[in-house]
DNA sequence: GTAAGTAGGCACCTTGTGGTAACTAGAAGA
DNA sequence: TCTTCTAGTTACCACAAGGTGCCTACTTAC
């Protein structure tokens, strides 16, 4: 991925960023609006662990979401093609969710961030324990 | 980075993601958090790629954004050390912020968020232009 | 007759967030 | 004396986003 760059090229981001930015008209900025709300990435890391899930599967793994919010988080997550959906009009209705190759490729991404955010954290923590000793 | 893992490893994410996810509580969460707010990579781009810049050097890249709102965004980036903040009580007063070693560990992420982002934008495009002709 | 179970839809309320405009300090310059 | 410059701060307004509760459809089970 792009971490193979050579560290003291110029940042690339997109190029909406060249000139006076506008929110909204960025690659990245659909991508991280996307990732952003809460419990979107927990959304793909579920999928991701644990393959595809029904909505109540999801649901019950999440027990402070809303069935609005989680309804919504899923439609966005389609719309992009991050997952896709898989109705079946039984009685009662199944509806499963999976990632989508897509959405596999962020993967990569969420992990770097996820390591990043853990060492900061452990960083923090232990200037913490010093100070207060 | 996280990317030389081999790729059929589980996803690690953050612990909080084991049990019952409460947001808020999750170190990625916090990063995401920072990173989402419009203008934020901005912000951080500008440091990265043009370096140190005074407030209104930074408002005048901005034309859209209010003093306020970069207010605040700085703040929060400087509460969350990935900017300091130079303040020379001179009259008038100058303020120059820069990106700290922990604003250009983003730098990876950011990019791999970017390229990611241009490839799907692009993939779409050619989607759309195939389907419409 | 009615409750349970699934996957939401819909109306309403509340909170957070961003935006706008006015205002500040203190010295320099006209 | 009055304006200008910088880097904000403050008060106020508006909209979007999240949360809550109630409702549906359809069948099976009690």
């Amino acid at each position: 991925m792009a971490q193979d760059q050579p560290q003291d090229q110029p940042i690339a981001l997109s190029d909406c960023h060249e000139a006076g930015h506008v929110p909204g008209q960025c690659p990245m900025d659909a991508v991280l609006k996307l990732l952003m709300g809460p419990w979107t990435t927990y959304i793909v890391w579920l999928l991701e662990t644990q393959g595809p899930l029904r909505f109540g599967e999801i649901k019950a793994r999440m027990p402070a979401i809303s069935s609005k919010v989680l309804t919504e988080r899923l439609r966005h997550l389609e719309a992009a093609n991050l997952v896709s959906r898989d109705y079946r009009p039984t009685i009662p209705p199944q509806v499963s969710y999976a990632l989508t190759t897509r959405g596999h490729e962020l993967k990569g991404v969420l992990n770097g961030i996820s390591v990043i955010a853990q060492r900061w954290q452990a960083e923090d923590n232990a200037a913490t324990q010093k100070h207060a000793s």
